[in-house]
RNA sequence: GCCCAGAUGGCGGAAUUGGUAGACGCGUCAGACUCAAAAUCUGGUAUUGGCAACAAUGUGCAGGUUCGAUUCCUGUUCUGGGCACCA
């Protein structure tokens, strides 16, 4: 009887499907434990061998609460709604939903493939009205809600109108909308004011309060395309699709008021188990700055337009003499204003050259660019005119978009004076070299009027002090996160449940949930740079007033869907209170950093609103994460002699010459004797001036299909049948041997490779199908796991596999052999069996607590080499040791537990616990060291003392031949680790 | 440019709290079984020198702390992820 995994795992999964084994329930009495994936996009490419990695993760931990005694939640959905299913319709002409339905289903199968234990029963998809009416939902939760800054939470925005009604906004100010504010709203009014204001007003103000609000934002414009682009569409400047110029666009764009939550979302950090690299993240993303606004008189005064001041942000108003220049953004709002006649022509210029700069290269750039003003500003306590620069390196959206530039203590402040050759103050004394700013706060102050002397971190205070009593400056907090742009000018995504009318935003009543997305044939951008439902008149015009034609981004429906798996039917509720207060938050969280601030961010928002609004009962979505590294692919390549005539005519193109990796790294230095020993090898040469070859020659390191390779080594009738291009090429192998057209040979060529990310272009993508048919899916899985971390990124290698199928069958003929059948047997273990068994259970147990899954595989290896070396096939033994085994390859643990005679399934077993009495030593082979390097193992009971331990030593041999006859310093015992001895 | 992470044999990796660097697996070499092959089994395999015992070197690079550093500190190089409309 042999391992037949083909079998093996299909009947499985059929009975598991049929018993509907991972189905759970609401109501337990056992301990509930909710273990999630990150929410895949279903892409047109499908799965490769990268994607299931943080899935088996999570599969294995689960299955391991499950044998622990829990209640496991781990289902699996789709966040369905996105960019590439509708650029795909913009090529293909395909509907969204089609090729999302279709690569839905893909994706279903080559999960099923691997043995997931999903609750299938509980999948979501994003696109699907019954999932999107409460995405709906909660955005009009949002809509119809402000923060109340003095109760630090979300209330309904009716509370707002109570305290407008009684004391106008005088108390609670006006909120900071960083991010494309709504300037009309945007006043300081007396309740009876507000009485007076008629509708529009209101509303315009209550939408300054809102947590989702309308506002005005930039966007990638392609006047080409008639589109929206995001950020990854755009290359240099122009559009990835046919390279058409991009500029920045004003429009009117939902937000989401997060910055709001800024606070809350550093404190909640506290309360969850993230890597602290994560929190750094998401900290230095929120980005939280102390520091001052500080108003700068212009000169000439009043500047041409009559503005007076200049509002700078910085976090070092301790450096304030040590101002050479200020710095505002293109987009300020001065920068019109103030610019002067004579600088008009230039600043024109660079504005023009800003526009067509995305945000990203703006930031990414090294190179220094800029324009003077013409205007200055006066340093408010010496009188210094400083001038007002405009510079790209600032952005609008941050603090007050200028700030104030100091070279000495600022390295990209440094770097621009420099390039600009505007004089550098030194405050800092011998803290500046003159070649390097230097950031510090513990300098002793020079050059700085009344600040002479002190130390500039007590400076800040004593500035900041003056300041306010000159009424000049004042304390600011300030973040760097903005508010979350919520709309997009695109098709497939949620529609949002407002109609305008006369410019106001009505929300519909929740019983008109969900709106529908209408059915769109073609895809095209509507005008004004709306998204295509703007060319819908019929669906457009609703209740005598306007829909919104915009739709909700990717991050909607995935920011909230964690809650919707609890309680996916409901018809009634997003999710039953009872149900979110039963499964609560997610116990274990995998996915990707890619997802660090973005996604994590705004599920962290929405669940902490939910929870002010008294939804659900915690205000933190996931309790812990685990983040899973990329699977980069090995790519593999041939090398092609290039060569052209004096004519530029390249005769390779029939017969190309590919040459093997070892030959090209024999010549590397060599060049021109590679070229010569080719054309000695290569018939086809023989006619030609090999001396025009010398002078033209290249190698072409060339992608191909890393199925056509096994290991390094090239098939080489594959590769002639993979493309014409290749079908008549001469081959020079390994070994200079030549292997023309149509011949074949016993001869290796060997590849070269390289690690890549996986992707189609690079030939380098496996698909797990095709793994999981050849050796199984338990193999796969659990090589998928062997590989390493699984919080680290690495290459796939499929050749390593065997060793993981090996491991199975190995595991299998502890049970039957090939020749005599059923070996296992149910003699009593003797106690170094046992001693085996309970090491491997802390082992095994302990590694996959700390989702060390790689060395639990090693773990299960050694567990089974060491009980065929003592040829053990006990049931006692090996009964625990399919239980230990289940999660990572359960389609083989449950065949062996039936085998063994068992009639329930081992998914329902219970997890062997390790007994200390089998584990306990009573003596340890020591390393000991001379001055730290080890130089014998002496065995020595666990009880010794330092005295016997010293003994031992002295008396030992070798050590005694390194004492040399003399007597160590010191010697060094730590019991149970090491023995030192210094010299 | 800014933020975060990583770097260990030919390869993937192990070393959980500063205590025997290279577990486990791949590859490779040698051997057993076989008419042969596959499968399987046994043994070797960081580098250098040596028949060996053993010695020297060795965790990206340059320093430092320590009896002892892959692990801690400072600096640095390279690679990967993110930088707000990919998801």
């Amino acid at each position: 009887m042999e391992y037949n995994f083909r079998d093996i795992e299909k009947k499985w999964q059929e009975k598991w499907k049929e018993q509907k084994a991972y189905e759970v329930s609401n109501n337990s009495v056992r301990p509930k434990y909710y273990v999630l994936d990150m929410f895949p996009y279903p892409s047109g490419t499908g799965l490769h061998v990268g994607h299931p990695l943080g899935y088996i993760a999570s599969d294995i931990f689960a299955r391991y609460k499950r044998l622990q005694g829990f209640n496991v939640l781990h289902p699996m959905g789709y966040d369905a709604f996105g960019l590439p299913a509708e650029q795909y319709a913009i090529d293909h002409g395909i509907h969204p939903a089609v090729s999302t339905d279709q690569n839905i289903s893909n994706f279903r199968k080559q999960l099923d493939n691997i043995g997931f234990s999903f609750d299938w029963s509980r999948e979501v998809r994003t696109s699907d009205p019954k999932f999107y009416k409460w995405t709906q939902w909660i955005f009009l939760k949002l809509f119809e809600s402000w923060y109340n800054r003095s109760t630090k939470k979300a209330e309904s925005i009716s509370t707002l109108e109570a305290i407008f009604e009684k004391e106008g906004n005088l108390k609670i100010g006006r909120t900071q909308s960083a991010a494309g504010g709504n300037e009309s709203g945007s006043i300081d009014f007396s309740a009876d004011q507000w009485k007076s204001f008629d509708e529009k007003q209101r509303q315009d103000i209550l939408m300054n309060y809102r947590l989702a609000f309308c506002g005005y934002g930039e966007v990638n414009w392609c006047e080409a395309l008639g589109t929206v682009l995001a950020n990854d569409e755009v290359i240099n400047g122009v559009s990835e699709r046919g390279g058409y110029p991009v500029v920045k666009k004003k429009l009117r764009q939902w937000y989401l008021r997060i910055t709001e939550y800024a606070d809350r979302l550093l404190e909640g950090l506290d309360t969850v188990e993230f890597s602290d690299s994560m929190k750094e993240m998401q900290t230095n993303w929120i980005g939280k700055s102390y520091g001052a606004e500080i108003d700068f008189h212009l000169t000439p005064n009043p500047s041409p337009s009559g503005d007076s001041f200049l509002r700078v942000y910085t976090t070092r108003p301790d450096t304030i003499f040590g101002v050479d220049f200020m710095v505002i953004a293109p987009e300020h709002e001065l920068v019109e204003k103030i610019t002067s006649a004579e600088q008009q022509k230039e600043v024109e210029g660079y504005l023009s050259y800003v526009k067509s700069r995305s945000e990203r290269e703006r930031m990414a750039e090294k190179k220094i660019s800029g324009v003077f003003t013409g205007t200055y500003a006066e340093n408010p306590f010496d009188g210094r005119k400083i001038p007002v620069w405009i510079s790209e390196y600032v952005l609008a959206g941050y603090g007050t978009g200028a700030i104030m530039g100091v070279p000495c203590g600022d390295e990209r402040d440094h770097k621009f004076a420099r390039h600009f050759k505007i004089p550098i103050t030194n405050i800092i004394g011998k803290h500046y070299d003159g070649v390097e700013a230097n950031p510090t706060k513990d300098a002793i102050l020079e050059n700085s009027g009344f600040l002479n002397g002190m130390i500039m971190r007590d400076a800040i205070e004593v500035v900041l002090q003056k300041l306010e009593s000159m009424k000049i400056g004042q304390r600011k907090v300030n973040y760097k996160m903005r508010d979350a742009a919520f709309s997009r000018q695109r098709y497939w995504g949620e529609p949002f449940p407002i109609v305008w009318k006369d410019g106001i935003a009505e929300p519909l009543p929740e019983s008109e949930l969900p709106v529908l997305l209408p059915h769109l044939d073609e895809l095209k951008p509507g005008p004004d740079a709306e998204g295509p439902l703007a060319n819908l008149d019929s669906w457009k015009h609703y209740k005598g007033g306007i829909r919104e034609v915009n739709t909700m981004p990717g991050y909607a429906g995935s920011s909230w869907y964690f809650l919707r798996y609890m309680d996916p039917h409901n018809e009634n509720e997003f999710c039953d209170r009872q149900a979110s207060d039963y499964w609560n938050q997610v116990d274990l969280y995998i996915g990707g950093t890619e997802h660090a601030v973005g996604h994590l961010l705004y599920s962290r928002m929405w669940t902490k609103v939910l929870f002010d609004l008294d939804f659900i009962g915690y205000d933190e979505p996931y309790r812990k994460l685990v983040n899973q590294g990329m699977i980069q692919g090995s790519s593999r390549f041939v090398y092609r002699f290039d060569y052209k005539l004096n004519d530029g005519v390249n005769l390779n193109a029939e017969n190309p010459v590919l040459i093997s990796h070892p030959i090209v790294e024999k010549f590397k230095e060599n060049e021109k004797g590679l070229a010569e020993f080719i054309v000695s090898k290569v018939d086809q040469f023989n006619s030609q001036d090999a001396s025009k070859i010398f002078a033209s020659s290249a190698i072409t390191g060339l992608h191909i299909d890393v199925n056509l390779v096994s290991g390094l080594e090239l098939d080489l009738a594959g590769l002639r049948n993979w493309r014409t291009e290749y079908e008549n090429a001469y081959f020079i192998m390994d070994d200079g041997s030549v292997v023309k057209p149509g011949e074949s040979s016993t001869s290796t060529y060997t590849c070269g490779a390289e690690v890549e990310k996986m992707s189609k272009r690079y030939y380098n993508v496996v698909n797990p199908d095709d793994i999981v048919m050849k050796y199984g899916a338990d193999t796969y899985r659990m090589y998928e796991m062997f590989l390493g971390p699984v919080e680290q990124s690495k290459p796939w290698e499929t050749q390593g596999i065997e060793g993981v199928h090996r491991f199975i069958k190995k595991l299998w003929r502890l049970f039957y052999d090939d020749m005599k059948g059923k070996v296992w047997n149910e003699e009593k273990a003797s106690e170094a069996e046992l001693k085996i068994l309970h090491k491997s259970i802390k082992k095994i147990g302990e590694d996959t607590e700390r989702f060390s899954f790689n060395t639990g595989v090693s773990g299960f290896m050694i567990f089974v080499n060491e009980l065929s070396d003592i040829k053990c096939s006990k049931k006692e033994i090996l009964e625990p040791l399919l239980i230990l085994l289940t999660p990572y390859a359960p389609h083989v643990a449950e065949e062996l537990w039936h085998l063994l005679g068992n009639s329930t399934s081992i998914l329902d077993a219970t997890y062997p616990k390790a007994n200390e009495k089998f584990l306990v030593e009573t003596s340890k082979n020591y390393p000991v060291s001379i001055n730290g390097k080890v130089r014998t193992q002496i065995d020595i009971t666990l009880d010794a003392s330092q005295q016997e331990v010293e003994q031992i030593i002295l008396d030992n041999e070798i050590i005694k031949k390194w004492l040399n006859g003399g007597a160590p310093k010191k010697i060094i015992y730590v019991k149970n680790k090491m023995i030192n001895v210094v010299l």
